[in-house]
DNA sequence: CTGGGAAATGAACAGGTGTTCATATAAACT
DNA sequence: AGTTTATATGAACACCTGTTCATTTCCCAG
């Protein structure tokens, strides 16, 4: 027997990964094998290679996808006219893009040991990236005076690990949703960067 | 052959756990085998059965000792008088003791998923007992009106993720020490709880 | 100097790993 | 209806996996 019945590329290549995302959302991508993978899909291991060169693209390919999703919203978040303005629409932006999408989150922050090294330093660019557009945000808001810092560069991490950090606890269906998760944070933010 | 000259169980003992936490940190667990493990040790395979019942316990030894070490060196810092000071004395203590050890650090937060439910549950209540020490600061500053938060468990886990965050861009020899590193991030922190 | 026990070996077990490829089949096009 | 082509199979490859155990070696107490 060979090519079941509906089988299409344009669904099979998507399931991959969406299967392979969950998969190593939960387990790691060393602790799930390609025939796990195909089990998932409905389909025996040696059809996966249709859709990837091999295991590391199928990790790399997901976290390229989601950095550059990740870039790509941040930049279509309309401007806002002061710095603090944009920190706050960075704070809710952050927040409520990374709790839709926890597994992606995941595997990105998870599973950079197991990328090969050209692929690790690419996606290290991308979220260096990421990590300029807040930066960039707090060095506007030190020359206008509206924030006082120690230190950019460090405020900066500072500032993205707490973010990311709801992403480590929040359950959907819990004490409050992501809308008023994103005032509580700013509360902090602000006042964290406040002159 | 069997029993290298001058090998004491005292010895290799210790140096299973240290390769296991090494290779675990640069790894991962899954990605790291028995075999491997003995190899950085100089021994063979069946030899770690001597002293760890089977891979998972060994994880499982490595984050609980991580996570006793933890809650026992807290719990031996000098209690301060105020909230605020316990609260520098919190952020400065986690930013310290957290830099000392990366790879326990790392391995603790990065394979929970990698233990079985019962082991995953001891550890999230040791993590849960250090967290509440820190809750226990900010509700006192909050009864006294030193601080003012929008919610205090949230807090607690922004305040945490942020230091914690430390670990994840610190490197050895860097621009900025740990105790200036320290000095930077209470500056921020005290700033985020002010009343 | 000898007996006993601790410490380590190395082979074996049953099964799993990523990946390749000749082959078979279902869908799409003429 | 018949042919081409994309899509999938399933067997095979060489090797690695965690764990057990009979056997061997070395150290130490008497």
């Amino acid at each position: 027997m060979a090519r079941k019945t509906g089988s299409k590329s344009e669904i099979t290549g998507p399931r991959i990964r969406e299967a392979a995302l969950s998969l190593f959302a939960q387990q790691g991508y060393a602790a799930v094998s390609m025939r796990q993978i195909a089990r998932a899909v409905g389909v025996q291991a040696g059809a996966l290679y249709l859709y990837t060169s091999d295991k590391q693209s199928l990790l790399f390919d997901l976290m390229r996808d989601h950095m550059d999703g990740l870039l790509a919203a941040s930049a279509a978040e309309p401007k806002a006219a002061t710095p603090l303005d944009r920190l706050q629409q960075f704070t809710r932006f952050h927040i409520l893009y990374h709790l839709e999408r926890p597994d992606a989150v995941f595997v990105s922050y998870m599973e950079l040991r197991n990328l090969n090294p050209e692929n690790f330093a690419a996606i290290e660019g991308l979220r260096r990236q990421y990590e300029q557009t807040l930066e960039a945000i707090l060095k506007d808001g030190l020359a206008e005076g509206v924030f006082r810092l120690p230190d950019t560069k460090l405020a900066t991490l500072a500032l993205i690990a707490m973010l990311t950090g709801v992403n480590t606890w929040y359950r959907q269906g819990g004490r409050l949703g992501p809308d008023k998760i994103a005032s509580i944070y700013w509360d902090m933010v602000r006042k964290a960067v406040a002159a």
